[in-house]
DNA sequence: AAATGTGAAGTTGTTCACAGCT
DNA sequence: AGCTGTGAACAACTTCACATTT
């Protein structure tokens, strides 16, 4: 069972659906049922013909005249993206990053569970009160196949991230939020998003320039 | 003195820049002076004409038959980023993932200090060993104006965000490093990059379903 | 010989304009 | 009348092919 064949919708569609997933969360928590490409789009920050061409690489689900209904919507996206039932992800590296991560409740709320995190010194962490165990390296591979994870965070530095994206693919991980600031190595049918705050930064910094 | 008028250049372009930066400086700590666009584009993980291509968008760097200077290529890109002097950076919201970032070295070695940071609730933070100085939020327009400040970080809930960007604005902010799952709404001269931890395990999630 | 710099071609993603439902 | 769905035009970005320099 290889990787699924839609190559045509693009990457940077599948990350508005989830822009697209946050807004109308919000709508239905004011109980908001029907909503028109207009209106979401405006609170996602995007164009209305972006968002109906986005979403028909899926599908149909207006209604002319109408608009969208909120709650059909919300199912179809996290359907698509795999977040209907609540996914495992452990996390590597239990640094300060990491640390914060770890008591971060934007995940849980998402539909991620962080089951567990390793560390090469889990000894260290015996004492503290952390929402989740903290295993040493070694244990990588029993508890990814335990709970069946297919998910992983890496909040180690630089010098260790590779062999430790190496360890994770070979424990079955398919899919890599990487913090560390390096350009992972990993086979084609595995997934990485870099996450690194310093480019972001330096992002702003040359656009705000006078 | 309004924004520099260099539209041209793609703003993929610009993230890349950093990504250069980063391996150049890991090229300078091996002690090695020359690189090709070959090998360099290698450790970014892009293609050689890619590299070339962003690098002739803000002049001529490289020797043709032997590569580019590694010296020369980081103070190129450092200088137009605007980080070859050390910037000041605000805070706000001192919660987990705002405590983090006031720990993490990351910043500091790229160019960014956060000088302060700012809290509904200051007071709570006076005892704890932290590396910067906690104010209240009606600190905020005075800090910024003394320390020259233009960047800010903002790692406080949804339900804020707005409110804040807006005093950060007045203030005289026009770079913000969003972390609240929501769009920002700012006047056009101020830049907003968002980074959006459950979005990147979103898409994590939807390339990874077999 | 080796590697850069670059116009032109190709590819991908966005927006328009309007046909088609409800 | 109002709003979605979509082929076609457009714009942005990437890659190619090769001329150019050391």
């Amino acid at each position: 069972m290889k990787k699924p064949n839609r190559p045509e919708i693009p990457r940077k569609t599948i990350y508005r659906l989830s822009v697209y997933l946050r807004c109308l969360q919000r709508l239905k928590a004011n109980d908001i049922r029907t909503v028109s490409s207009e209106a979401l789009a405006q609170v996602a920050g995007v164009k209305p013909t972006q968002l109906r061409k986005d979403l028909t690489y899926f599908g149909q689900f207006g209604t002319r005249g109408l608009g969208y209904d909120v709650q059909q919507l919300t199912l179809m996206i996290t359907d698509l993206l795999g977040t209907s039932s609540l996914q495992p992800v452990v996390l590597v590296g239990v640094g300060n990053l990491g640390t914060a991560l770890l008591s971060y409740r934007g995940f849980q709320e998402e539909g991620f569970e962080i089951v567990a995190a390793f560390d090469l010194e889990a000894r260290r962490f015996r004492d503290r009160k952390l929402p989740v165990p903290i295993y040493p390296m070694d244990k990588v591979p029993d508890v990814i196949a335990d709970h069946h994870v297919r998910m992983a965070i890496m909040t180690v530095p630089a010098v260790a991230a590779q062999e430790v994206a190496n360890n994770l693919v070979s424990a079955g991980i398919v899919g890599i939020l990487n913090f560390a600031p390096i350009v992972l190595v990993v086979p084609e049918d595995v997934m990485v998003s870099n996450v690194n705050l310093a480019i972001e930064l330096e992002n702003l910094s040359y656009f705000i320039q006078s």
